[in-house]
Parts: structure tokens; sequence; C-alpha cells
DNA sequence: GCCGTTTTCGGCCCGACTGTTTTCAGTCG
């Protein structure tokens, strides 16, 4: 029994009771008992062993019996008897912006609505206008909402397909039945969202076609529900594995770079390529190279070998999308792409001074000096740090640097830029700063192109943050005039972070490169609120290079000091 | 339900914003 396990249990429990309109403070302290749990540096089942759990803060003599409860059975009768009373479809209607609680608790017990697909039947029928505390604009918001995740439910984020094709290649690799075995398609290509995930496999030698088909569809094996095997062939296997389907491709050692260069696409970016060699007398397909005239076959041992031969430079497969990369490749014009390695500092992080950080200053400080940095800006909301707080996390930064020297953690904020364009926080605290970034939290709709002109203006703001505010999974961002933004910060020397948060990847590839290309600063930032999330930095780099940006144009790839002499 | 303590109850984070109201409740972060 995880930590996170536990938490995830006691914030269930949260929500049922508050749906249930249960006392707001008993609500409250399910909630920071999960927290409290999940953030606990001990195992929340060891301390369960030594009954020692109310040593965490926030987990006293109620909260302590239901954990114990939940250990010992997995489940547990408070939870039970609170689900008892609701369809146990109720929670999903909180995933539509706007819907909380005390809307699902009216939804439920004046129209009787449990499901997205009643809620939208309502929405249709305009029966939520008759509801006290609805009306149009709200049911219009609901509407929107619902289209929006019916639009993207399918889809995965870069972090969840990435990480369920790491483990289905583990497991094949340590089967011993393929000797090469890579990811592929737009996963590949560092893209957003995925529908599916490619991989190309070539079975061990002297490895039986079957065994190998067989060793694939048993990743379908997994017992979630809708997963299982979709469809088996002998170069194709398609299985549905922990909700995302996969594609393995099982060729040959001797097609592999044609078919990892195939399945990679993307499809324009193929298409432009074969239509180019067809113009010099060459045919590509996934298994070769044929010489038309000749019937000459030619393999190679690489993607690289593959490229060179048809007069191009590598082209790295952030790069294929048909957007100029061809040309630059032939004329040896394409940039070096930023690194993950690149990076020495974070620039955007919350810590538990934000109430939704779980790590305090220190532990961020020494993560990130784990992974290879030298610097931390420490940017926690605005809004936790009035009436005497700044000055107060001023003193633990002081100390903390004390103690990891040195690392270096710097004075930052993220302010909120509000509806009327103004900033929430003083100029005079502001100019104290090492490190301002001003981002967009609400009223996307509201003239989000001026407001944040309006902060880059302002002297004190050195970034934006999350352009857009998209949330992949739940709202599509502020429509912004990226080219005037792009101008202007350009002009005044203000960053726009690539903001590397699986959910965000905000600013998108072409904004950003639009972004490089006009000169503008460009940190690649985890805006991450623990330890963990600092590893965000790998799909934050993916959209970098995704970007055309190279190590020079992302700012982050420098020491504190010498960005400091940059924005003086 | 938890915490703290002037030890047994009173207080629990809060500002911005939206949409619904016409002074406020719900949601979000």
């Amino acid at each position: 029994m995880t930590n996170k396990e536990i938490a995830s249990h006691l914030r269930e429990i949260a929500v049922y009771k508050e749906i249930s309109g249960d006392n707001p403070f008993k609500v409250r302290a399910f909630d920071q008992a999960a927290r409290a749990v999940e953030s606990s540096a001990d195992d929340g089942a060891v301390l369960a062993a030594e009954g020692a759990l109310t040593r965490i803060k926030g987990v006293g003599r109620g909260i302590e019996e239901v954990i114990l409860e939940f250990i010992g059975s997995g489940r547990s009768r408070e939870l039970d008897a609170l689900k008892s009373a609701y369809p146990p479809t109720l929670t999903d209607l909180l995933a539509i912006p706007g819907v909380g609680p005390k809307k699902v608790k009216v939804l439920w017990e004046k129209l009787g609505i449990s499901t997205l697909g009643e809620l939208e039947y309502a929405c249709r029928e305009n029966r939520l206008l008759a509801l006290e505390g609805f009306g149009r604009k709200t049911q219009d918001n609901i509407l929107k909402g619902l289209a929006f995740r019916k639009r993207y439910s399918e889809m995965h984020l870069y972090s969840e397909a990435l990480a369920g094709a790491r483990e289905a290649i583990g497991i094949l690799e340590r089967s011993g039945r393929f000797q090469l075995a890579s990811i592929a398609g737009s996963l590949r290509r560092g893209k957003t969202y995925f529908k599916d995930v490619d991989v190309v496999l070539v079975p061990a030698r002297g490895a039986r076609v079957g065994d190998a088909t067989a060793a694939v569809a048993a990743l379908a094996d997994r017992g979630e529900e809708g997963d299982g095997l979709i469809g088996a062939g002998d170069t194709k296997v398609s299985v549905r594995r922990g909700g995302l389907q996969m594609d393995f491709r099982i060729v040959p050692p001797e097609s592999y770079p044609f078919s990892l260069q195939h399945f990679t696409g993307s499809k324009e970016h193929n298409v432009a390529m074969r239509e180019e060699a067809q113009r010099r007398g060459l045919s590509v397909s996934e298994y070769g190279v044929t010489v038309v005239e000749t019937g000459e076959v030619h393999t190679f041992r690489g993607e690289q070998e593959l490229y060179a031969f048809l007069g191009y430079a590598f082209i790295p497969p952030e790069l294929r999308e048909d957007a100029g990369e061809l040309e630059a490749a032939r004329a040896e014009g394409l940039p070096a792409l930023v690194e993950l390695r690149d990076l020495r500092g974070e620039m955007h992080c919350h810590s538990t001074w934000s109430a939704d950080g779980k790590a305090t200053i220190e532990e961020m400080a020494v993560a990130a000096a784990a992974r290879g940095y030298s610097f931390l800006c420490l940017t926690d909301h605005s809004h936790y740090l009035r009436e005497g707080r700044l000055q107060a996390q001023w003193q633990e930064i002081e100390d903390v640097n004390a103690r990891v020297t040195p690392f270096r953690v710097l004075r930052g904020i993220e302010a909120n830029i509000r509806a009327n364009g103004e900033l929430d926080v003083a100029d005079e605290d502001l100019s104290q700063l090492d490190w301002v970034v001003a981002s967009l939290h609400t009223s996307f709709d509201r003239t989000p192109t001026e407001r944040i002109l309006a902060a880059i203006e302002n002297p004190h703001v050195d970034c934006i943050g999350h352009l857009t505010g998209r949330r992949l999974s739940r709202r599509s961002g502020a429509e912004v005039d990226v080219e005037r933004i792009v101008a202007r910060a350009a002009e005044t020397g203000t960053a726009l972070e690539i903001n590397a948060q699986p959910d965000r990847l905000d600013m998108r590839d072409v904004h950003a490169r639009l972004a490089g290309e006009a000169g503008v600063r460009i940190p690649v930032t985890t805006d991450a609120h623990s330890v963990a999330a600092l590893g965000y930095a790998e799909f934050g780099i993916g959209q970098a290079r995704r970007a055309w940006l190279t190590r020079e144009q992302v700012l982050n790839t420098r020491a504190w000091p010498k960005i400091a002499r940059m924005l003086a």
C-alpha cells in the first residue's frame, strides 16, 4: 500500500463528503490529510504498523482509523457508506470546468443527473436554466466543457504515452526475443497528444516469428478495462494496454532503418522526401531504396545512412513535419537542437509556500542540484506571498542557500495578470526580485493579448508564463495574438517560457519557433509543484526541439550569473 | 476532523473571478 494510494482514498472521501454537504472543515481535514500523507517522507504502511500514523501532521485519531482499515482490507466503511448513497459515475461530473461539488449535488438531487451523457442531454433541453444558481452562461460553459472532453477523451498526453511505451519496450527487451526496439510515430517526434503509440521491433537472431508476435500479444494481458488484443498478424500486432493503444511493427533487421523512418513519419515529411527522391530516379519505401532505372536495391545500417544517401543531413525526428527541414538538411542548415543535458537551472517552480506545492524550498533545491543544475528560481504564486510572507520567504531562501551552496536559489515570483491587465504584486516588491514570471490564470477570454502586452511593458516582468493557459485535458487556451506578443517580447527582452507540464506544453511548438526566430529568450521550465515534476523538463525539451531551438536560444542553458547579466 | 492550548472548545487561507444575482455562492488556484 503506497502513500499515493492512501492519499487518493482519503481524497475520494473528501469529494463525497463535499457532495453530500458535510461540514466543509471535515472535508478540508480529509483533503489536507491526503496531501500530508502523499508528501510525507515516511512510508504510511510502516507508520501504520507502528501505530504512529498520527505523527503525520493532519492525521488525527479519526483519519488514522480510516487509514488502518483501508490498509487492512483495501476499503473503508466510511467511503462505502458515502458511495452507496450515489451512483458511481457521479464524480465524473467534476471533470467539467465550472462544475464543483455543489453543482453536482444540485444536478443530482433536482434533475437526477449522474453521468456526463445525461448532463449533455439536460443542457440541450435547456433543463439547467430552471435550477437556482444556474443560468444560460453556465449551461453554455458546461456544453463547451463536455465537447472539449469528448474531443480529447481518447487522447493521451506525452508523459502517459511515453511511460506506457517505455514500460512495454522494457518487457519486450527482457523477454530476449528482440534485438532492436524503438519508439516511432508521433511519440518519437515529440508531439503533444497521442491516439496511439507506434513501436518498431526486430526479432532476435534465430527467433521464430510466432514467438515474437506471441511475446507482443502477451502485453495485452494486463487486466485493465478495455485492454486486450486488437489484432495480430506476422508483421503487425496491436494491443490496448493500460488504456493506451500500441501498434507494434515486427520487421527483419535489413528493413529496420526504413521501417523506423517510415513509421516515425510524419506522413507529410515522408511524402515530400519521397517525391524529391522520385525526381532523382529513386523509389523509397519502408523496405528499402530502389534505383528505378536499374532495379538496384540499397540497404543501410541506420536512418543516418538513409538520409545521407538521399543527400540530407540527419534530420532529428522532432523536425520531421515538412516544415522546411528537408531543404535545411540538404543545405546543411539544420539547427543543432537543444538537449536535456544542456539545462543548467530551473526557472519556474513552486514550494510549500504555494498551497499546492508539495516540497520545501530546500527539498526542491537539493533535487535540482541532483539533476546537475546550479540554480533554481523559486516562483511561488504571488497570492500566497502577501502581508510580509514574501520577506519571510526571502529569509528562508537565504537560510537554504547557506546550506546548499554553491547551488543557488533565486528570489522569484509567479505574479497573476488580472482581468484588468494589472499585476497582483506591487512594483516595489517586484523590483526586489531576481526573476518575475507573469501569467494568466483566469478570464482567458478577456482581452488576453492586451493584458499580456501590458505585463510585458512592466519593466520588472522578466518572463511570461504558459502563454495561452491551455490545459490539454480540460480547456483550450486563450486566443492570443502571438505575433504581436512575440514582437514586443523581443523588443523588450521579456522571455516567453516553454512550460513543460505534460498538460500544458505551452507555448506550443509553432509559437515557440516563431519566438525563437524573433530572438525572444525562451526558458524551458517545469512549473514543478513537487520534486518529481522537475523531471517534466524532458517534455519541455521535446517541445523546444520541435520548435527548432538551439542551446543558445534556450535561456536556462546558462548559469545564473550569465542570465543575470543579460537581464540587467 | 485536526490542531493547539491561555486543556476541552474555537478556529480552520483566501483573493480573483464568474455568473447569478442586486449582495452573494461556487469554483479555481
